[in-house]
DNA sequence: TAGGCCATCTGGTCCT
DNA sequence: AGGACCAGATGGCCTA
């Protein structure tokens, strides 16, 4: 994803640096301002196992290599969240951060769930009454070419779709349902009047940056 | 300059 | 016992 183009840090910048040089920075500061937290010199008892200052400070290391691990592996599963977001990726978009996407995609979710059913109910009514009682043969083989349900959302849109809070939202009207059965942050929905809500999604409280 | 976001370190807890 | 997960603390970077 080439979203972070405009933010110099990468969600693992310790990736390329070999072991972390913050780590030493990090503990003599813990230990020299905060709680004291590095072990008085000597032997240190861990559980039942005496352990050498050299062992224990090896096995921080240890456990911190894998911290940061995880935290790269979480970084990672974001950006592949990030990818598969309605929200374009060009250079004018600042990367949306972790709580823009997790509440995103929740909408996001919830949106899609929202068109399904209203699809289903849909498809029922046209089709449903000119199937012959008892036919087994599924919708989907008498449902020509439905139109997609997700058309690419228009960045400029989705930047302000963040921004919006919950009762800023309304449903497209019928009449233009440009963002076919999705809750639509356009302007131009906005100056339409508004027909009566079916759901109410979780809006980022806080724009985008 | 304040505030938001992030990476990292760290200690605690839970699980295998 | 060791690893995964979590949350608090801290400092750095960036933007309004």
């Amino acid at each position: 994803m080439d979203s972070d183009c405009l933010s110099s840090r990468s969600s693992s910048p310790e990736f390329d640096r070999g072991e972390s040089p913050q780590f030493l920075s990090g503990a003599m500061f813990q230990a020299h301002s905060v709680g004291q937290r590095m072990p008085p010199r000597g032997r240190v008892k861990a559980g039942k196992r005496e352990l050498t200052q050299e062992n224990q400070h090896e096995l921080r290391l240890k456990v911190n290599s894998r911290e940061r691990q995880r935290m790269h592996d979480l970084n990672q599963a974001m950006d592949g969240l990030r990818e598969v977001m309605p929200y374009s990726h060009g250079p004018s978009v600042r990367k949306l951060s972790k709580i823009s996407t997790l509440i995103l995609a929740r909408n996001y979710i919830v949106m899609l769930s929202n068109s399904l059913e209203e699809m289903k109910r849909l498809v029922n009514e046209v089709y449903g009454a000119q199937r012959a009682p008892g036919c087994a043969s599924s919708l989907s083989t008498r449902v020509p070419q439905l139109p997609p349900v997700m058309p690419t959302v228009p960045a400029s849109d989705y930047a302000t779709y963040l921004s919006l809070s919950s009762s800023d939202i309304c449903q497209p009207p019928a009449t233009a349902p440009h963002f076919l059965g999705l809750p639509c942050p356009c302007h131009i929905c906005q100056y339409l009047p508004q027909p009566p809500r079916r759901t109410a999604a979780v809006a980022v409280s806080r724009p985008i940056k």
